[in-house]
DNA sequence: TGGTACCACTTTTTT
DNA sequence: AGTGGTACCA
């Protein structure tokens, strides 16, 4: 057994996957089957080892991960293991709080609010507490919060640094105590929660550390603080805790994953055992040539070795498109061409890209150049406005103290339930101490309230069909209750009330329908489980490996998944790396590992894509190569000029970006397989004596910092386009924009 | 109360 | 360019 277990593992994978008992911390390269070693590990524990399935804890980053991982260790042991803990830490969390909720602040039928709900929680916050919204924007307040949150500090003991600070500081306790109110916890209180509990409630936290013998987390680099502290205090007292991560792809720095945890594991288990896996099996030596390049610039890493027996390989193409449009247009053909002259199918191909909105022109290409493909996230399904009621009104039926969801569904569609009526039903629950469902039977048991004629008979009425919905909740038939609240409400007119469009109803139509479908797939479920369930996808879930498609995703999307073909489109300085991280070395430094990430996906080939003017809030923009083409040996890479620049303009264009566009700017809007100059490289004719170079960082008075990625004489008078950090890319006239150069 | 018209803001990435 | 929010009017 043992033996079939470990075959095909290369010796230190069996070294992992063996390792006896004790910290353990697996340094893992991209494509060197850490997958496999955890599945492997896990069997081996289960098997080799007597452990109990129920004994074993193992934490993945998406649940699609999650999935695949149960599917991958139930076929190594030939059977479904019951009991065996295979979870994203917000699902495992939300699973631990909804059993142990008598020891939390919340009832066991709490609601998971994600964003948008919390959007709506902290707007009544700072309604009520009169603070302006415009100045202080959800956002950003939510944000803090949330740093907060992942660093497990409570309201009580933020330390206000700045006067932002202070405001959060005040706004915090106020948010926190509504969400207790509404019996809810958005994402980070999942984890936070869960770390309290465990480490306040002795009786709790011992009962976990008992059954938990092993705790295994994958991606370990992109965990944060209060997920840390989760893995170590459940891992105690027997510290068996199996990490696997790479600090090169951590990637999430932004919701406070700190990939310097793995160096804090190290700290923290000094006698921890680390082994290294350096081959990889997935990339060409050429892709990974290209990758270590890129990630070598990057400061403060560990060096490693990697490796791949599959030399050679084709070269990474860059292309220079004219605009987006031109871009979409190249990879769409490209994609064809691959499918019809070397054997690839759909399914191989990923096209990639930083932010969201880059979607949306690469869609338009595939579509007009008849690739089938899939879009991962953008405007999620989750967050359709359609779909969005329907599940409010779900959660308001599981827990009825949901105001978010109330105040969502309580006029949709229409009763004449107007914002005046809302108000005094809120202020008077408030003022009698009750609850939503409380106001709700009283009104329709004809107590006195402030709420009289019509809307009285409404929120009557309201609160009978919610009594009749929670009745059917005793029958566990989640399909019943949807189709009962679709009839109840009259969704489907409501629908054509707010459609312009008849394809707009049919859309709306078929996005309900699909949630019909997911919710019969789901009939036995709970409804509080299949609520989790719903709150807690990632956009990377939804993705289905059984259609013959390309697939869309942003290139955080794109991490722990494998391609033979990977495009990345948009390597352009303030997309790739994002404007947003100019000022911000780590923030830079994570530009480059997101870059890494997506170029390592490639098993095969790699594309990558710049536009050279590119639209931005429907104004055209210019388009500066990023500086991380620069990064890729030549010899590496092909489509760029064969003229290309000595290695002193390639060393200059590394520093500085200082490329001057007006050498291609009278170019054929879309050629085909042309000679591309790359950026930096000869042919640019003398350039203007303009004040402004680019690359130069200035200061505006309104827009704050930024890079000039332009600079043009206009007439008299200059025209520089500068990148800013905060407001992003504008085009100012030079005498009126009153630009300070700043050095540096 | 609900509809329309205009305005400001958006775009980083996500559980 | 598209969307969501606000203000004003029927």
């Amino acid at each position: 057994m043992v033996t079939a277990l470990l075959e095909g593992l290369n010796p230190r994978q069996r070294e992992a996957v063996t390792a006896g008992d004790g910290p353990v911390l697996v340094l893992a390269g991209p494509g060197s089957g850490k997958t496999r070693v955890l599945t492997h590990r896990i069997a081996y524990l289960i098997q080799d080892c007597g452990v109990r399935p129920y004994e074993l804890m193992a934490v993945t980053f998406t649940n699609k991960a999650a999935t695949e991982m149960r599917l991958r260790v139930e076929a190594l042991l030939g059977g479904i293991r019951d009991g065996l803990e295979i979870g994203t830490f917000h699902s495992i969390c939300a699973r631990m709080l909804r059993r142990e909720a008598d020891f939390t602040p919340y009832r066991p039928d709490f609601a998971i609010y994600d964003t948008d709900d919390q959007h709506s929680v902290i707007k009544m916050a700072l309604n009520e507490m009169d603070i302006d919204p415009k100045r202080y924007s959800p956002g950003r307040v939510l944000h803090k919060i949330s740093a907060y949150k992942n660093e497990l500090i409570p309201p009580e003991d933020v330390r206000a640094d700045d006067y932002f600070g202070e405001i959060v500081a005040r706004i915090y306790p106020r948010y926190q105590q509504m969400m207790v109110t509404n019996n809810a916890m958005d994402f980070d209180d999942l984890l936070m929660q869960t770390v309290i509990l465990m480490r306040d409630n002795a009786e709790v936290r011992e009962r976990w550390q008992r059954r938990l013998a092993h705790i295994l987390v994958d991606e370990f680099q992109d965990t944060n603080t209060a997920q840390y502290k989760l893995v170590q205090i459940l891992s105690l007292p027997q510290n068996n805790v199996f990490v696997v991560g790479d600090e090169d792809q951590g990637i999430y720095a932004f919701r406070g994953a700190d990939y310097r945890n793995v160096l804090q594991f190290r700290r923290d288990y000094p006698n921890a055992r680390v082994i290294l896996l350096e081959q990889n099996y997935r990339s060409t030596q050429i892709v990974l040539d290209a990758a270590r390049a890129v990630i070598d610039k990057n400061q403060h890493r560990t060096p490693k070795a990697l490796f791949t027996e599959r030399e050679g390989g084709p070269r990474v193409t860059i292309y220079e498109a004219y605009s987006e449009a031109d871009e979409g247009e190249y990879v769409a053909r490209r994609v064809n061409d691959l499918v019809r002259r070397e054997n690839y199918e759909y399914r191989d191909i990923a096209i990639m890209y930083r932010t969201n909105a880059q979607s949306r022109a690469l869609e338009d290409a595939m579509v007009k150049a008849n690739v089938p493909y899939t879009l991962v996230g953008g405007v999620g399904f989750y967050k359709r406005r359609e779909v969005r009621d329907l599940l409010a009104y779900m959660r308001l039926v599981g827990n009825p103290n949901d105001t978010v969801s109330f105040d969502r569904v309580i006029n949709v569609p229409g009763r004449g339930i107007g914002k005046k009526s809302q108000e005094t039903f809120q202020e008077w629950i408030v003022q009698r101490g009750d609850t939503i469902y409380g106001g709700l039977q009283a009104i329709r048991h004809g107590e006195p309230s402030p709420i009289v004629g019509r809307a009285a008979k409404s929120f009557a009425d309201f609160g009978l069909m919610l009594d009749e919905w929670r009745a059917l909740l005793e029958g566990n038939d989640l399909l019943g209750l949807f189709d009962e609240i679709m009839a109840r409400t009259g969704y489907n007119l409501y629908i054509h009330e707010i459609s312009d469009t008849p394809e707009q109803v049919s859309d709306r139509l078929e996005n309900l329908a699909e949630l019909r479908n997911f919710i019969t797939q789901n009939r036995e479920v709970p409804l509080l489980d299949f609520l989790a369930e719903t709150a807690l996808v990632a956009d990377v879930d939804t993705l289905k490996d059984d259609k013959n498609a390309a697939t869309l995703l942003t290139l955080h999307a794109a991490k722990g998944l494998e391609f033979p073909v990977v495009f990345i489109g948009g390597l352009e300085e303030g997309l790739l790396p994002h404007s947003r991280s100019f000022d911000d070395p780590d923030g830079m430094a994570e530009e480059r590992r997101l870059f890494y990430v997506g170029l390592t996906r490639a098993k095969d080939q790699v594309y990558l894509t710049y536009a050279f003017r590119r639209m931005l809030y429907g104004d055209s923009m210019p388009g500066i190569p990023s500086r991380f083409l620069g990064d890729i040996p030549e010899e590496l890479t092909e489509g760029v000029s064969t003229t290309l620049g000595s290695m002193r303009d390639r060393q200059a264009y590394q520093r500085q970006t200082s490329w001057e566009s007006s050498g291609t700017r009278d170019r054929q809007p879309t050629g085909r397989g042309k000679i591309i100059p790359f950026p930096g490289s000869g042919g640019a004719p003398e350039k203007p004596r303009t004040k402004y170079k680019t690359g130069m960082r200035v200061y505006h008075q309104r827009f704050g910092a930024g890079i000039v990625i332009e600079s043009a004489l206009m007439g008299q008078d200059e025209e520089v386009t500068v990148a800013f950090e905060m407001v992003g890319i504008k085009r100012l006239a030079s005498s009126f924009a009153n630009l300070v150069i700043m050095k540096g």
